[in-house]
DNA sequence: TAATATTGTTAGCCAAGGCTAAACTGTTTG
DNA sequence: CAAACAGTTTAGCCTTGGCTAACAATATTA
């Protein structure tokens, strides 16, 4: 620290807000969210592939490529790999469908991500802007608040 | 579609749930997710510095590898695009400062993540769970969103 | 002050998730 | 039924964000 520091005004913390948190609690935090991202494509592609097949009859590779605004390449690829985690049964050229295990994956992402968007309306946010925000938000959000955002929706609309 | 269709009970949708948004409206919900992905860690990095240069008077990197849980190594890499990016300058060896575009990114994200941290506290989330999830969501929370979210606290409190 | 401990950097590896271009398969239609 | 079109796959590329191991610089302390 010398004293021509360029951030002088945050070395005097006045009010200093919120304490930072314990080192562990706080490592925790961001090894959560990195081990969110590990997880929340594949589960956005189960869920949209069980959304077609509910919805649609079946799921083409194209279809997921237009709804995901990516390239075919890359379905292609997610596909694979997919398949490497016996999520999706496929044969070449023909429509996806789901194993037993992502069946399951498919139903508890679709559930929560209900519950979010469910909770953003009932909240007051505008359709649209809640569907974005819930896409996103779904796969950071704990079971525990999960719950209280499942209570909160039902409250709503006892009202 | 086959008559072997493995998923013959999503095929005939008996209550559907909410339909499909539109093909358009659908991909800028995972286009908008991807986006923010891109920026996220950045934010991330940038309002952990801001929180450190404020409460420790000082941000070095093994800091923050310590608070991120990752190693060094990892934070020496995203420091040099951090400043490729112009949001931190850095000597070897030497405490890291922000610039002006550091400065500000920080005060924004901190800002945005005070008000999901809030909120959920608001909401009947238990401390160390409202700063898991926010860690997370405060990255894919529209302006919209936040500002509902930032009423809401308020109101709760004045109850 | 010399030895040790801490801190930071670099190099080289990996997986994920994008992309384009090119090849191949299946379907539709003149 | 052949040609054209649509759908799918593959190959090869890129960036991000992890990692470990080896090395370099600074700080501490014997
Ligand atoms: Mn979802
Ligand atoms: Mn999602
Ligand atoms: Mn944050
Ligand atoms: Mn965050």
């Amino acid at each position: 620290m010398t004293d021509s520091n360029p951030n002088a005004s945050l070395t005097a913390p006045s009010i200093p807000g919120d304490a930072l948190p314990p080192v562990e609690q706080h490592a925790q935090q961001y090894a959560t969210v990195r081990n969110a991202h590990e997880t929340e494509l594949i589960e956005d592609y189960v869920e949209l592939i069980g959304d077609l097949l509910a919805h649609r009859g079946e799921a083409r590779a194209a279809d997921i490529a237009n709804r995901m605004a990516v390239s075919q390449a890359t379905v292609s690829k997610m596909i694979r790999r997919l398949n490497e985690l016996e999520l999706v049964t496929s044969k070449p050229y023909r429509s996806l469908f789901l194993t037993e295990a992502g069946q399951k994956m498919a139903e508890t992402s679709r559930a929560r991500h209900d519950i979010v968007l469910h909770f953003l309306r009932a909240l007051g946010v505008r359709d649209a802007t809640a569907r974005i925000d819930a896409e996103g938000m779904e796969h950071h959000v704990s079971d525990e608040t999960l719950a209280i955002m499942q209570r909160f929706t039902e409250q709503q609309q006892n009202n």
